[in-house]
DNA sequence: TTACAACCTACAGTCGTTGTAGCTTCAAGA
DNA sequence: TCTTGAAGCTACAACGACTGTAGGTTGTAA
């Protein structure tokens, strides 16, 4: 019944290459999987949910170690409220933040898109729309 | 009239070190600004704006390379439509992935936090919330 | 006018990954 | 059953995007 997956399966869904399934395991951010008797890797849904999460989270930009830190929330449910509530917290605000910098982009690419249905790029303000330094501060000193 | 901005004020702003502006300029993705009597570099308002966007779009997870194509279109008003709307809207489809899956995991980090303020972390399905396969697949494979 | 932060170049180191070499294992067809 | 080619293994070097350090210079404010 259980699934069993290939380290080469493992890495068409995850979207990476064979070696960075390896190198997350020798960093210890993915378990030691079984092995089979030719020494080759196998792993089960488990381990593919949590290198699914691991590669959309790097792909949305969050850092191996932050990834980790969410990770361990979920590993070890003795964690303190406390701590949770704070390592939550804060990604939740940064999420939330990435999120509105990321509508601000498609709306500028929105632009750029039907403006260039006419004619001309002449005017992009892509830049403009994007360098919004509020954006900046508001998360450097997120509003509490 | 003109701003003029140290390169320390511009990282501060840029939220960077000194040194990633000057790696910047030298693989080309800030253009060389002008000096002073003592050779060093004073920045003007293009230039903060042009950093702003790299470093959103980098915190976003956009390689240095994806960003470099998508100023060039925005630096070259030359460009055919063609080109424009094909990279444009590529970049469109990926901000608009990215943001679903930032929602996604919005979502999550919601629930946790709710669920936490009772008392346990028992069941957190961080993971699963994220991990969600169809997402990558739909990424790779783009509807058209 | 000095003292100290901020700048300069040049180059080495780090993180997260990707590529290569040289070998072994697995599976599917002759 | 044999074989052959894709996929796996370890070990290690190289890459992209920074970040740190050394050793010196400039700018500014008391």
């Amino acid at each position: 019944m259980a699934e069993r997956y290939s380290i080469g399966q493992m890495a068409r869904i995850g979207n990476c290459k064979v070696q960075t399934i390896r190198y997350y395991e020798q960093i210890g951010l993915l378990p030691e999987p079984e092995r089979s008797a030719g020494n080759q890797r196998i792993y089960n849904r488990a381990h593919m949910n949590r290198l699914g999460f691991i590669r959309h989270s790097r792909e949305l930009g969050f850092s191996l170690d932050r990834i980790k830190e969410i990770l361990a929330l979920t590993d070890d449910p003795s964690h303190s409220c406390e701590t949770v509530d704070q390592i939550a917290r804060r990604h939740l605000l940064e999420v939330e933040s990435r999120i509105k910098r990321l509508q601000s982009m498609r709306k500028e690419l929105k632009r750029m898109i039907d403006r260039c249905s006419g004619n001309k790029v002449a005017d992009c303000r892509i830049i403009e729309a994007l360098s919004n330094h509020q954006l900046c501060l508001s998360e450097r000193h997120p509003p509490e």
